[in-house]
DNA sequence: AATCAATAAGAGACCGGTCTCTTTGAAGAA
DNA sequence: TTCTTCAAAGAGACCGGTCTCTTATTGATT
């Protein structure tokens, strides 16, 4: 009386086929979809099937077939409008393909990551989509590999990787974007990202391990230079990793003794973040500072000015990647694919003359 | 040679008995983590185990003890703003509790929510959150409630449906909300919503499915009629349910004969496509139209003006709905909970008196 | 009428864990 | 020394499906 079953036993293949007086294996052959059957007995099941509210365990089921129809999908952040856009291409071109979608965060953390990938593997997903935080530590990565599973990457590429990946040309954008401020007259120039590194000092190309922001990190370097700007690395910060610590490091760059005249963000998350600060400051955008960002987020079309934005094809990002690893699961046998997708700069409002050029000259 | 064998055989539980020189049992105790071991075997079995890189197979341990460890959670739309930071919300709280999260979206529509629960009660969840898209037609989460897994409702209650519900009070706040504009002089309020309805066009509440919608009308409704506004139900807009439709009702409520002189929008999403659309046809806020909307989102802080917004305690929510959940699924046997979280409104600049005022008393 | 092939249904192993029940062996009590 | 007691390890059933192999039945073939 006083505790009953936990367990509501759930109606199985066998209750299933006692009810229709047939085996176990024909009751099986039915529901599951399988083998051959008389037409006669197949009804008999369905109907026993439906008086009895049958539904397959589909764990069970993965057990002995070794697939769960499941993709899992490890993500720096959700809240990232960038990631949560990218995952939506993602969960729709998985459930076009019948698989599900199970996710986690890494909050951009290589041991968060592990653990996820570790979790993942043990839930025996059929495949994983991957946005690597780091190109140091990727043994997890290679143990998906080595596990038979099929493995692709998302917006980060790694080079001793070789699996399907599809990202942007983000160190041919990001010399685009920073030539259109060199070009507006711009010689101080900050780039802001959330990744971080040791020190949280900028020294070199070979501390940023997020191989996305590095390729940035370089074309926009490369472009300073080429514009004759002296020691360009000066103006790269790092850790911009949440609103508050964002919030930091533009107090820090807008209030240092030579101000940049114009930011380049390397999120929209960080991007908002700064605008803020530079609003909070009394600055205008752009007759103060001028400001670009990547990921075209909403709301960057309905500030004043509107925000210059790099448009990198997220939703299509996530799409192809999955399409990728789907095909890869269908048993397609073609060596692994490096997707480039191609990416586009919308020229708003936020950029225009530095601010100080004049008085520089003076 | 032509196709070697395409499952790779992972390492199970008898490869390490064996290799340890023990038991299947006895492995399974230690790798499991239960029964009662000898140090020294434990070491042995752990080193073989540490050898063969062995992984548990997480589906065949939820098999036998019947739980996965895993959280289904169906929401309307992963890309509003509002269900991304909630499901972060569940997230945190799932991982704190040891439990991970599968994420379906339903679109709003009910036939894809009732395959989304049928899927994931056959993938074993240990319970479900959902943000029912529907109240009449609930028979897939009384299913749920049968079969023995705990159902938690998240943003929308259900009268009929006695389990464990995360809300705000809708109706209390949209009168809150509607009264700051019906005292700053308004009496042409438009309220625009997703949610849709047959004929599209809102006659009564019966109409609407959505309990939390169905509130915020009847709120909006009650303090129009308290000002003595004559048939407010005029101005209830239905059917803003993507980018291209808000903005074609956006269009048509500011282009009708008697424009409303303020809107007060169901979500942020509909927010930013009725502010773009205002922008675009010149119309100043809050001069020339008044705005308000439901959830704090990101962008609402820098525009200008900056939108008086009502801020819904999404992460709360979130967090509050999984840990309920969780409780039950931790055995609580309390009666179901309804919580109704505090809700609080941000007054910032985009309400002001209405532009017609003086024309009218002219 | 007898043989054979094809079709439909049944029996039972298997997937990789968990868990109950049984057996073993050594320490402690009488 | 013998019996009891208890910890530690082993044996094997079980979860709910899939799937291979075997058996029974039917119709076609000669």
């Amino acid at each position: 009386m006083k505790r009953t079953a936990p367990k509501t036993p759930s109606i199985t293949v066998s209750d299933v086929a006692r009810a229709a007086n047939v085996s176990k294996a024909t009751a099986a052959r039915v529901l599951g979809g399988y083998g051959v059957v008389s037409d006669t007995i197949r009804a008999d099941v369905m109907a026993a099937a439906k008086a009895l509210d049958y539904r397959p365990n589909e764990l069970a089921r993965s057990m002995t077939t070794g697939r769960s129809g499941i993709i899992g999908v490890v993500v720096g952040d959700i809240e990232n409008p960038f990631f949560s856009l990218a995952v939506r291409g993602i969960s729709d071109a998985a459930r076009a393909a019948g698989f599900n979608v199970i996710l986690a965060n890494s909050g951009e953390r290589i041991d968060v990551e592990k653990a996820a990938v570790r979790l993942l593997i043990g839930k025996r997903v059929d495949g994983l989509i991957v946005t690597p935080s780091e190109s140091r530590d990727i043994s997890h990565l290679r143990d998906i590999h080595r596990s038979g599973r099929p493995l692709a990457l998302l917006d980060r590429a790694l080079p001793d990787l070789d699996v399907d990946t599809v990202t942007v040309d983000d160190r041919g954008i990001a010399m685009r974007a920073t030539r259109i401020l060199v070009d507006a007259g711009h010689r101080n120039i900050a780039y802001v990202t959330a990744v971080d590194a040791e020190g949280h000092e900028y020294r070199d190309l070979g501390q940023i391990y997020t191989s996305s922001v590095r390729e940035r990190i370089d074309g926009f370097l490369t472009v300073c230079r080429e514009a004759g700007i002296d020691r360009p690395e000066r103006y790269v910060r790092l850790g911009a990793t949440s609103p508050a610590e964002t919030r930091r490091v533009a107090d820090a760059v807008l209030s240092g003794p030579d101000r940049p005249t114009a930011i380049l963000a390397s999120d929209s998350v960080i991007a908002l973040e700064i605008f803020k600060v530079i609003r909070q400051r009394g600055l205008r955008v752009p007759e103060d500072i001028s400001l670009i960002t990547f990921h075209d987020a909403d709301w960057t079309s309905v500030t004043t000015p509107p925000i210059t934005v790099i448009d990198q094809p997220v939703y299509a990002l996530g799409k192809s990647v999955a399409e990728l690893l789907i095909r890869r699961l269908k048993g397609d046998p073609r060596p692994a694919e490096r997707l480039i997708l191609p990416t586009s700069i919308f020229e708003r409002g936020s950029v225009g003359p530095p601010s100080n050029a004049i008085v520089k000259r003076a």
